[in-house]
DNA sequence: CCACGGATTGGCT
DNA sequence: GCCAATCCGTGGA
């Protein structure tokens, strides 16, 4: 039970990618912690990817993703939602890894609450709590409050764990985006039932 | 089961 | 003014 450290976020963002699969995203609340097991990601790399929030250049929505490995970027999409960001890699990269989503651990009590103001979830409920990256947002609590805060903060952080191995990884194209719709960066674990897409 | 469209705000052109 | 790294409800097969 260590989190992950700083030099862990500062390499290559698909390398972190790939290597989020399987770690535990913990999240304290309400004096209690929520934590899920990371089943999808995605990569965003700003220096050749079209659709990445940093290709633009630094604005003050996405300058989270220029300051450096380590750090969490949330941003609002579609008017009502939230999407969390690992930031990657060194200052002024703009690269991050998406959290498409996680499988429930700890707190699902609360994030019951928080994705359908109720405790008592159909099985199809249950599935569905965190199979999506602002449905994992929502029941995390995660808002623009947290845009910008440290992985290695006592109030999000990332418990190591070992690696998933290659032959478990799924690879794939991005999912909900318009520009550089090819580039093969959504990485997932093979038949985890929390993965928001096949 | 699948396809489609509406919701609803803020960032950028 | 356009439109988004999404989700959910609806309607039809």
């Amino acid at each position: 039970m260590q989190k992950l450290p700083i030099s862990f976020y500062t390499r290559n963002v698909q390398i972190v990618a790939k290597e989020l699969l399987g770690k535990i995203f913990v999240r304290k609340y309400s004096s209690r912690f929520l934590s899920g097991r990371i089943v999808e990601v995605e990569a965003y790399d700003g220096s050749v990817d079209e659709s990445a929030h940093s290709f633009i250049g630094k604005t003050k929505r996405n300058e989270v993703m220029f300051n450096g490995g380590g750090l969490l970027y949330v941003y609002f999409t579609y008017g009502m939602h939230f999407c969390a960001n690992v930031v990657t890699g060194k200052v002024n990269e703009g690269c991050a890894v998406l959290i498409r989503a996680v499988e429930p651990i700890d707190g699902i009590d609360l994030m019951s609450q928080n994705r359908f103001h109720k405790i008592s979830l159909s099985e199809k409920e249950k599935l569905n709590l965190t199979n999506g990256p602002a449905k994992f947002c929502q029941a995390f609590a995660i808002t623009k409050e947290q845009n910008g805060i440290s992985l290695l903060s006592d109030e999000i952080f990332i418990i190591n764990a070992n690696k998933i191995n290659p032959s478990e990884i799924v690879n794939s194209k991005r999912i909900g985006i318009k520009k550089s719709v090819d580039l093969p960066w959504r990485y997932f674990i093979k038949d985890n039932p929390f993965v928001s897409k096949k």
